[in-house]
DNA sequence: CCTAACTTGTGAAGTTGTTCACAATTTAAA
DNA sequence: TTTAAATTGTGAACAACTTCACAAGTTAGG
């Protein structure tokens, strides 16, 4: 949980953040200039109560009776999200889902830029992805430091990611995002996000197996 | 919201019924029998009340004194997500991303099996991916009938994503698990797991650009 | 300039999710 | 067999999150 001037930010509403963010940019082509939060609220299947909270932990940014400016709401979350600048971002694992990650065109477009990766495996080391060669991943700590990454992606094998995960750390890297389907330690300072697919699949299979019940309980 | 019984079950509990089940078997290998509350708090950071909580929404598996039989716990764990059985799953897009899930070794090892692969590329249509036929997306809802795809993974472009959905809808399959970077709309009675690596992304930046804020507020 | 229609911002109320606290039960040791 | 230590299961208390409801401000039309 973060504070914002005494204010207690939960990840839910960071979450909507990247939504409404995502969603200004459609209004922003669709030409419209202002939006409420109902409208806001309805494509989003939020309430407009929802919307008006979670930006009022950041400011004052609409106009009573006319709504909220969308362009300039738009570049005012960008800056609480912290994405109005390039991050420089590192890669460790260049396997199918680094791969996958190296080709993702969202990350671009957003400015996070992919600076550096990483692999143990001597045939990677060397050779090239979108442009960005494969460095060996017993440099990691000290490359992390030269090439300033504040970010690291963790796509390895789950048996390798938590001592992948505390080279990053000793590096001073403070974020971390790991594909890696294990269980990961970090200091509390180091903000680490986990991706887990099979997981997602079991939030799927609860459902089906499940949702007889919600009907006949 | 699922009731079982009468009884409210969270998504966060959901999650960390997985989390749970992943965390038996290494219990199970490590060679315990029988595992506390407390030892699996601790190795969730979690509380010992949170598990017992999570756990007595579906039964009582425990002995006081003792603990939870881990094998047990597990496989009941695993009737209770519906992970004991095998999944027909079905793919579409079969892009970076696609190709990753395709190859990802989790999926075979918790019985979610790729019957079939979808593209409307023409070049790719009859190519094969890990022995895996792909096949032309207009084809999409008869096919999903025909092999009795119970889940579908959309990993196609954001533009194309509510289309597809639409069809996977239309065919009578009730879960999906979606990487477009995209709002998709569904009916309620299916389940719509959306991941978006961005967005991810974005709440490492904005604990990058706000934690000073957390410690001097 | 006045009024009606909107819409924000926010304290308060309501709801959901987490933790507490303890009775009930089991084990193991004396 | 008794007692001390451990641990579950759960109602109640607490905390976090969401929604309500309304005062305050803005716009547009007459």
């Amino acid at each position: 949980m973060v504070r914002i001037t005494g204010k207690r930010i939960s990840e839910s509403t960071i979450h909507r953040l990247s939504l409404y963010y995502r969603l200004l940019k459609v209004l922003q082509d669709e030409g419209y200039e202002t939006v409420s939060s109902k409208d806001l609220a309805d494509r989003e299947k939020l309430t407009p109560a929802q919307v008006r909270k979670d930006l009022s932990f950041f400011g004052q940014f609409g106009t009573r009776g006319l709504g909220y400016p969308v362009t300039e709401l738009r570049q005012q979350i960008a800056e609480i999200i912290g994405i109005n600048k390039k991050w420089n971002v590192a890669l460790v694992g260049i396997g199918n889902v680094g791969s996958a990650l190296v080709s993702y065109k969202e990350f671009q477009k957003q400015g996070f830029h992919i600076k550096l990766i990483f692999d143990n495996d001597q045939r990677k080391i060397g050779s090239f992805h979108k442009g960005i060669e494969v460095h060996d991943v017993v440099n990691l700590r000290q490359m992390l430091n030269k090439y300033n990454i504040e970010i690291v992606i963790v796509a390895v094998p789950g048996a390798a990611a938590q001592g992948v995960v505390n080279e990053v750390v000793a590096a001073g890297v403070n974020a971390i995002l790991s594909f890696a389907p294990t269980n990961l330690r970090v200091p509390s300072h180091v903000t680490l996000r986990s991706e887990n697919m099979a997981i997602e699949m079991e939030h799927l299979t609860f459902h089906l197996t499940n949702e007889n019940l919600y009907y006949t309980a």
